[in-house]
DNA sequence: CCCATTAAACTCGTCCTCCGAGCATAAACG
DNA sequence: CGTTTATGCTCGGAGGACGAGTTTAATGGG
């Protein structure tokens, strides 16, 4: 491989990330924002043809002057493999460079144990190794669980042990980028969701304990070893009560359908997912008292993080939305009463996520996306041509 | 001022920031680690010091070989003037591109009101410019409260109300940065001090209150407008007890010298800092108690800090060496009982901070720089010239 | 239906930076 | 004092981005 040039395909690698953002964005509109003459538009997207990055279809007139081109994934350009593992069943997508999936599929677990939900991926991988070649770049993969250089670390809706997640393209010479499943649908929500254009953000899902990230400029803070966003483990609850995580008072003991069952004096749910689906539909005085602690810890807890961090605006997704709705007044008084008085004035929005199911999957694809434009891909690629 | 060509002086401004970082490196080794030829080199550093940005002296030599140079700052160069403001006096240096410090300068405050106080600094600014004229590119300001957008919010140690910071810089034509200051001795630790070459880094400094940052490769979380980490703001305390802030159960409440007072059933101290200093001279076992729970409490929401951003290392400072020193076991226990599990294998360290009094002003000075090596600031005065 | 208007693409000469190869130089070592 | 070693300097060449000038493809008014 030739040696890399100093941003030698800097400006190409610009376009690549603008198509890759803004899917359907046409080459005027790169241009203008990346202060492009109109010479240089002509050479950069030329050279991209050349190399099968890129390719250009007439775009609808808008008005007057001569129509511009948009900017679409090269039929025979790069792709990334996007998994989204689940606790009942994984989804998987071919994405192309302009964001684009292809082939998507989905599976339910047959049986639960590990190595046999990891076989499946490994095939998927290899399906796609064989279908795509050695336009296979990368395969990103979402997990709900706590990752940490590509191992799973703990997962306690799998209830997996420690575990190396390489294995999934043991057969193939791919790189793999896992990552827990509510950081990239944080992800995904601050690149094309409700936080779309934030520069700071912090998002937060509910489903069996509470998961998320804080994101600036729609990337990740993923810690030392890719496992920060733990937010479910600060201790903004009971410190008489242990979590199973090993800390005590743990927020994620407060705001679940666990939470639900416990002020309800009911046992643990064996799906507290569903369970406080159940609760949320009761009207009687015992439930809407229960839901009612819970959403004032959940706002209180959010206020917390906002002091922390200043976002711009904060996206709730899973359970969060749902419980909200059903209490929003007591909801609005815990966040504004938690927040430092100069924040009030205009606290930052707490929006419900637009990517509900598909958010790990695109959060996945979006970060793959961005290992794919960056310069020295972008160049590496350009030199096997 | 002619137009700026997209990263016509890249590779010159990634030598300054090296410089900036790394006072006293060598041309050979810049060379090195920007993986950059020696006729590179020669080029750049030739154009740098055409441009009055840098110049060059014999470096000692280190064995065979012949000898290199360091890269130093221009006498002619850009300079920032770093202030840091404190509660009974204020500190202020230039400081040129290779961080070495000009010109240092203190006063105690004569009189406590705002509009003194920054009529002073104002004159501070006003003497920079009149003695390095255009030379003064910035001015960086450190104070000891919540900053957003160049307004100070609140300032409970200083006791002003809200304030427009920019009058400092009134008088002249060079724009302000102004930040906290628990903020900026984090930014000082995460560059020079115990948090060096750390990816993630959290940095807490207990005086009144606590206040600190989240540091991503040396680049401080500072939310949408600046406001970013008032972690002493997070719940991690009793929610009946409310907090000057407005909110509820705030961590701050927990970890200063007000709360020993609290424990001790003393009066709320005028000098919150002093008043810590004296309990934890004592040996009697109330004093003891009431440092080990303050210990406590610091201990566990550190934990949740490490929990929820996966740092490589945490930094402390201020109150916080001696606490943690007045009952060390206390505060592992604490730290580590309160931490994930999958986290107690190899906890990060927290050590205490390197820069005590001139981390504020150390990290004015480093945020100052990096906007001055930024291409555009790099391109901008080498058009000047 | 035709021509003015408009926005964008294309062409080309020029500038600039970075690279690599070859050469020069200044120290240390034996 | 020559050899070794690390570094600096010179120069031709490559390649990207720019800007000015030109061309092209649409709209819309007369």
């Amino acid at each position: 491989m030739t040696p890399v040039r100093r941003g030698q395909w800097q400006t190409a690698a610009d376009v690549l990330s603008q198509v890759a953002r803004q899917p359907g964005i046409t080459r005027a509109a790169v241009a203008r924002t990346l202060r492009l003459s109109t010479g240089s538009a002509t050479e950069v997207t030329a050279r991209l043809r050349d190399v099968h990055l890129l390719t250009e279809a007439p775009a609808p007139s808008q008005g007057r002057g001569r129509p511009t081109t948009v900017l679409q994934a090269h039929p025979e350009g790069p792709v990334v493999l996007a998994l989204d593992l689940r606790q009942s069943s994984w989804r998987g997508a071919v994405v192309a460079l302009d964001g684009t999936l292809q082939h998507p599929q989905s599976q339910r677990h047959r049986s639960r144990r590990a190595q046999v939900v990891l076989k499946n991926l490994r095939q998927a991988v290899e399906r796609t190794q064989a279908q795509y070649g050695d336009r296979l770049q990368l395969v990103s993969l979402a997990v709900p669980g706590t990752v940490r250089d590509n191992h799973l670390m703990q997962a306690p809706t799998l209830e997996w042990a420690e575990l190396d997640l390489a294995q999934v393209t043991a057969d193939v010479d791919v790189p793999l980028l896992a990552g827990n499943d509510a950081t990239l649908s944080g992800v995904a929500e601050a690149r094309t969701g409700a936080a779309a254009g934030a520069g700071t953000a912090v998002h937060l899902i509910i489903e069996v304990g509470i998961g998320g990230t804080l994101l600036i400029d729609g990337v990740p803070a993923q810690g030392a070893s890719g496992a920060g966003g733990e937010y479910g483990h600060m201790p903004f609850g009971d410190r008489s009560r242990t979590c199973p995580c090993g800390a005590r008072g743990c927020w994620d003991l407060e705001i679940d359908g666990r939470a639900l069952a416990r002020h309800l004096k009911q046992p643990t749910p064996d799906d507290p997912v569903a369970y406080a689906g159940e609760v949320l539909g009761r009207t009687d005085r015992p439930a809407r008292a229960a839901v009612t602690r819970v959403v004032t810890a959940l706002g209180y807890g959010i206020a917390g993080l906002v002091n922390a961090h200043d976002p711009d605006v904060v996206t709730i997704g899973g359970l969060a939305i749902p419980l909200r709705a059903a209490a929003e007044d007591t909801f609005r008084e815990a966040y504004e009463s938690g927040l430092m008085t100069f924040h009030r004035g205009s606290p930052p929005p707490v929006l419900p996520a637009t990517h509900q199911l598909d958010g790990p999957l695109r959060g996945a694809a979006a970060l793959a996306l961005d290992q794919l434009t960056s310069e020295p891909a972008v160049a590496a690629w350009a030199a096997q041509r």
